[in-house]
RNA sequence: GCUGAAGUGGUGGAAUUGGUAGACACGUUGGACUUAAAAUCCAAUGUCCAUUAGGACGUACGGGUUCAAGUCCCGUCUUCAGUACCA
């Protein structure tokens, strides 16, 4: 009797549907166990051999784990929302439901042949209302939380509303926007509701916001971080820019420190979780606030230009001092023209040029009577600012300022001195008043540096180094840049943002050597030298981490240090002992740091203490860790997603009560953005709240909000809804707590709380490696709020998880030589007489190649004389070329040999091609190993694999192709090896008159082989080393039948072994032997120690650890036995040659090695 | 650059604790069966030398530890994956 696989698979997958085998229970006396795969998309191409890799091996561990006595979930389902369909509608105007609906359909067929152990009563679909309602409905509650610091967990927003109106937000120590200003509780209830609603969005875990997204243009739509690679976006390859824009956020930032704690309590393998670490980027440092001096060093007072506000903060008056001798001897012509009269005493005041008061320089002064005389060249706008703001604060110190210009004193000097001297007579009155409002003065005067807020605040990570800092950088989008860049560096600053600006995100990445920069003009003060830093700008200081701005210290970094070095700025070393003349020293081990007053001898650790310390003492700075995670924009400019339960008020959004949903996607005529840029949603005419009767309604009856109106009569309670739709991670960050609950019983709730507490979490998951930093780390978060809230019990939703690697595609390719005959196209040729499609095999040996090379030559020449004939005066210039061309792998042997005839009938262009053979007259093709792709055609499809060998022999060939975590090449052609053994395996079981299986009394050696493949298989399940137990149930296999086994008791416990890898020949083959039970649930056969003892071992005999032979010896001999047996030895003698060996080193039951 | 994984026959891979390197397959070669092909079965198959017996060399490269190293240690190179001016 044949093994006819394709009968035995389609009879035993009928049984296990008919019979509900895999339906998975919620309650049990056996322990539970949950695998679950990443589900699909269900794209239009179907199932390559690549997709069902992992589910063939979670569909055996789901199945050894029935066999082990557990009550298993192993579910699936399809993430059905996203872009092919609606890219597919947008092109077609099919509904993406529909598509979706018609890959599922193949996708299920494709699933179902191969043999999974699925319960399917509990599939799921994220594009179905009935889920997606769900999703809709954790997107309430995120929205209805915020996120308590002090507790550590999200709580209710209720919670909040109730601190804010007992005591304000001044004590709330909540993750949230960082632009709210403090209110007491009194202002908070005397705040209009929409400034309350508006002050609650900066709190809650999903908040609107205005932020700065990465749109792609050619999709329309934005994209998440992990949706770009290198610039471009994953789907499609499409550039991509910063755009701002208002959209939904999820404040998965408030969760990093738990997300990255997290890791340490699930397995998984340490490269995934290495790069969630990397995705979440803790970086534990300090925070230092350097005010701004705005004194620009080495700045020439020319005539035309006046120097930038002199505004200072801080004790830097050894600057200033240094500053104003500087412009004393360089005056402008006005000032020296001035000075010239003021000096000659034309009046009656003492005057002092370019004068320190305060913080100060100013062009004169005269003390006695306070007043103060400005000649200004002309002034920039925003230099009118900041002259005011200097006005002001000498005002304050009941100093009188006024204020020409150069062409003033120029023009007529004499009405400039009359006016002084003016000022001058009327100050004498004030002076009286002065002492009576000292008092009052000192109340007012504030260091102007900090009352502007003009610090500049840096992040690092090596506070250690402060007095390593040699100058500054910003991010040249940095907002202060425009407010201290001088006149004079205000071209350049000016020049080198636009052309920053130019670069996009792709070619900033790319460029990574070129340094670049500008310098600003202005200086900030060091905290604890007190010297002015120059402050300069750069590309290299990305905007959207930590401040955008960096205190540089060249010595400890090398992009620092690259900086300096191109712009000629001072290298400080602070390190004890360390070369930096090539390049900084960036290591935080084994260094002292130097060279920094209080700091010096400390290691990194204590310094780094020390100068956090002194910097919360003094106020400009503190101890800080900053996330790389930035908060994830959770809207997109899509159709086929889910809709958002959100209508607004005036601008404000509003939650649909839960009561409602689910909210259902709204038809609509086209699947593109409307004219004036909406979401597609915009389309749609049906897409307005009627908050009266709670339900969605025509848009027209939404009355335009315009004038403001707020009551709810004026628009009959009818709001326009939420035009975008949630990205794809949304219904992924959750559905494996959907499965819990059979589709029966999940209409009241996502899945009962009995479910949940009976399922907990995912025991196993398997999927690929691409979701490391999107999907994997999204489900955590939503998972860790889900707990918070008290939705689920768990704080990981994957206990342990495997990358399963991908399967490539081996391709085919021929060498294709082309060839063409210019000729003037004039005349009225025979084209197909021109053009000779000529393919060559591949082989490379010498003896090919000559003849190769001959019938080229004559296919060439051949053509020649052809054409000759038929146009005799044509000047023939002949062009060759080689090149490999892909063809379809379906063509090919395992001997890479290629079926001409099938290629011949693939197009028709090649029908008439030519083919240069080898000397037997095999045609060769070249192989590659590369990504499955249908432009490759290296794409195998299983369908045609279940067709051919079988179900049983996909699955072991897949698992046999290697190691389930490593990429691994496609190669059809060795299937036959593990379809053979399948074959050898009916074998063995039954002939041509059936059953051969019998009662017979085992064997010790057929006890031996089962004994030692329980062990192997039970060994590799658990470690997931599939690869391996296939071959050792070859090895069995072969065993047994070179022992002639038909023992029952042997080859039926041999049967379970196998049935997770191959389950439907493990059925039939069970139920030959007599069973009328589904093979799935017997129980595991036990492993016996004892039919593994051996009486003997054929020990090696090594002679300087080189084995030469092989001795048979008693597995109890002693060891001073071994050696005398062994020495003894014919062959040993032979091996030493009459030397006396050095020693023997006897290991029992494993080698014997003799040194001499 | 950083992080992680890896490098073994013609190919996929095995060797899980340092103890006979290349299990199990594919492919190749030869043979049996057959009119023939397919299928099936048998044998050989790391490289080199040798008629045989046997020997030398072999796990990316260079060192080291050990009676014994694919496995442990140091250094170098290469490949793949992830990530990237993260301060």
């Amino acid at each position: 009797m044949k093994y006819d696989f394709n009968r035995i698979e389609n009879d035993w997958q009928k049984y296990w549907a008919d019979n509900k085998t895999f339906k998975a229970v919620n309650n049990s006396d056996k322990p539970k166990y949950y695998v679950l795969d990443m589900f699909p998309y269900p794209s239009g191409a179907g199932l390559h051999v690549g997709h069902p890799l992992g589910y063939i091996a979670s569909d055996i561990y789901a199945r050894y784990k029935r066999h082990k006595g557990f009550n298993v979930l192993h579910p699936q389902g399809y993430d059905s929302f996203g872009l092919p369909a609606e890219q597919y509608a947008i092109q077609t105007g099919q509904h993406p439901a529909i598509t979706t609906e018609t890959n599922i359909k193949t996708y299920r067929r494709q699933l179902d042949q191969i043999g999974f152990s699925f319960d399917w009563s509990r599939e799921v679909r994220t594009s179905n209302p009935e889920y997606y309602k769900w999703t809709q409905w954790i997107f309430i509650q995120l929205f209805e939380s915020w996120y308590n610091n002090d507790t550590n967990q999200a709580e209710s927003i209720d919670t909040l509303i109730s601190k804010f109106s007992s005591e304000g937000n001044a004590q709330i120590n909540a993750e949230c926007d960082d632009d709210i200003s403090i209110f007491s509780s009194e202002e908070w209830n005397s705040f209009s509701s929409e400034k309350q609603q508006d002050i609650l969005l900066k709190y809650r875990l999903t908040y609107l916001a205005e932020t700065e997204v990465n749109w792609c243009p050619a999709l329309g739509t934005v994209l998440a971080n992990d949706e770009i690679v290198n610039g471009v976006s994953e789907r499609g390859g499409h550039p991509v820019m910063r755009k701002k824009m208002t959209q939904w956020s999820m404040r998965i930032s408030a969760y990093a420190e738990r997300l990255l704690q997290g890791l340490d309590t699930i397995d998984w393998t340490d490269s995934l979780k290495e790069s969630q670490r990397n995705w979440i980027g803790k970086s534990v440092g300090a925070s230092v606030r350097f005010p701004i001096l705005s004194f620009p060093k080495g700045e020439a007072k020319s005539d035309s230009s006046q120097p930038a506000g002199y505004m200072t903060g801080g004790n830097n008056s050894h600057l200033l001092i240094e500053r104003a001798q500087e412009m004393r001897a360089n005056p402008t012509k006005a000032e020296a023209a001035l000075w010239e009269s003021l000096r000659g005493k034309k009046l009656d005041a003492k005057f002092r040029q370019q004068h320190l008061i305060g913080d100060f320089i100013v062009d004169f002064v005269c003390l006695d009577k306070k007043l103060i005389v400005e000649v200004d060249g002309k002034i920039h706008e925003n230099q009118i600012e900041a002259d005011n703001a200097r006005t002001l604060r000498l005002e304050n110190d009941y100093y009188k300022v006024i204020r020409f210009t150069n062409e003033e004193v120029l023009g007529d000097v004499e009405s400039v001195l009359e006016k002084i001297n003016k000022e001058l007579s009327q100050r004498e009155s004030i002076k009286s008043n002065q002492q009576s409002s000292e008092q009052h003065k000192s109340e007012k005067v504030l260091p102007l540096g900090k009352d502007l807020g003009w610090d500049i605040e840096v992040f690092t990570t090596r506070p250690d180094t402060i007095f390593g800092v040699s100058f500054m950088t910003l991010a040249p989008e940095h907002e202060l840049v425009s407010r201290i860049v001088t006149d004079e560096q205000k071209t350049e600053v000016e020049a080198y943002i636009t052309a920053t600006a130019k670069r996009s995100e792709r070619d900033r990445m790319a460029d990574v050597k070129t340094i670049s920069g500008a310098f600003t003009g202005a200086y900030a003060e060091h905290p604890f030298t007190k010297k002015p830093i120059p402050i300069w700008i750069g590309d290299y200081v990305l905007a959207g981490y930590g401040t955008g701005a960096v205190m540089s210290v060249p010595c400890g970094d090398q992009r620092d240090y690259d900086f300096a070095k191109h712009f000629n700025i001072p290298i400080p070393n602070i390190f004890e002992g360390v070369d930096i003349s090539e390049e900084a020293y960036g290591s935080k081990d084994n260094v002292k740091i130097a060279n920094s007053d209080f700091l010096n001898g400390l290691n990194y650790k204590k310094a780094s203490k020390t100068a956090i310390y002194e910097l919360e003492k003094r106020g400009q700075g503190e101890g800080k860790t900053n996330y790389r995670l930035r908060d994830a924009v959770f809207s997109r400019q899509r159709y086929w997603g889910e809709p958002f339960p959100v209508y607004y008020v005036n601008g404000m959004p509003q939650m649909i009560d839960k009561a409602h949903l689910p909210i259902v996607l709204p038809e609509v005529e086209k699947y593109l953005p409307t004219e004036t840029g909406e979401p597609p949603l915009g389309r749609a005419t049906d897409w307005a709240w009627d908050t009266k009767n709670n339900k969605v309604v025509s848009n027209n009856l939404v009355i335009p909000t315009e004038g403001g109106t707020t009551d709810e009569e004026s628009h009959n309670g009818i709001y326009p809804l939420e035009l975008n739709t949630m990205p794809g991670w949304a219904g992924s960050s959750w559905y494996f707590f959907r499965y819990m609950e059979d589709k029966a019983n999940r209409d009241e709730a996502f899945a009962s709380e009995d479910a949940l507490k009976y399922w907990e979490n995912v025991d196993l998951y398997i999927g690929g490696s691409e979701h490391a930093t999107g999907h994997l780390l999204y489900s955590r978060f939503w998972v860790k709020f889900m707990k918070d809230r008290g939705f689920v019990n768990v704080d990981e939703p994957f206990k342990k998880l495997i990358n399963q690697g991908m399967i490539l595609g081996t391709s085919a390719l021929v060498s294709r030589i082309g060839i063409q005959f210019p000729s003037k196209p004039d005349q009225d040729v025979d084209k197909s007489l021109f053009n000779l499609t000529l393919f060559v095999s591949e082989n490379e040996s010498e003896k090919c190649k000559e003849k190769k090379e001959k019938e080229i030559e004559g296919f060439i020449s051949k053509r020649e004389a052809q054409i000759k004939q038929k146009y005799p005066d044509m000047n023939i210039i002949r062009a060759t070329r080689i090149w490999p061309m892909h063809v379809d792998v379906s063509f090919v042997n395992a001997s890479d040999e290629l079926d001409i005839e099938a290629f011949k009938n693939w197009r028709e262009e090649y029908k008439d091609a030519e083919f240069i053979t080898e000397v037997d007259g095999t045609f060769k093709v070249s192989r590659e190993v590369e990504k499955m792709s249908k432009s490759k055609y290296n794409v195998v499809n299983p369908d045609a694999i279940c067709e051919q060998y079988g179900a049983d022999s996909l699955r072991l060939y897949e698992m046999f192709l290697g190691p389930l975590e490593q990429a691994k090449p496609w190669n059809t052609a060795g299937i036959t090896g593990v379809h053979g053994f399948l074959k050898k395996l009916w074998k063995l079981y039954v002939d041509d008159n059936g059953l051969k299986v019998n009662d017979a009394e085992p064997t010790a050696d057929n006890l031996k082989t089962l004994h030692k493949t329980i062990k192997k298989v039970e060994d590799d399940i658990e470690n997931f080393s599939f690869n391996t137990s296939v071959s050792t149930f070859m090895i069995a296999s072969n065993e047994f039948t070179a022992q002639k086994c038909t023992s029952k008791v042997i080859l039926e416990p041999f049967l379970i072994l196998l049935s997770p890898y191959a389950p439907h020949i493990a059925e039939e083959l069970w139920n030959r032997l007599g069973n009328d039970e589904s093979i799935s649930t017997a129980p595991f056969p036990k492993f016996e120690e004892k039919y593994l003892v051996e009486s003997s071992k054929n020990y090696p005999i090594s002679f300087n650890g080189k084995m030469r032979f092989t001795l048979e010896l008693p597995m109890d001999m002693s060891k001073d036995d071994i050696e005398k047996t062994v020495m003894a030895h014919e062959k040993t003698i032979a091996q030493l040659e009459g030397r006396t060996p050095k020693k023997v080193i006897v290991v029992p039951g494993k080698i014997v090695n003799i040194v001499g």
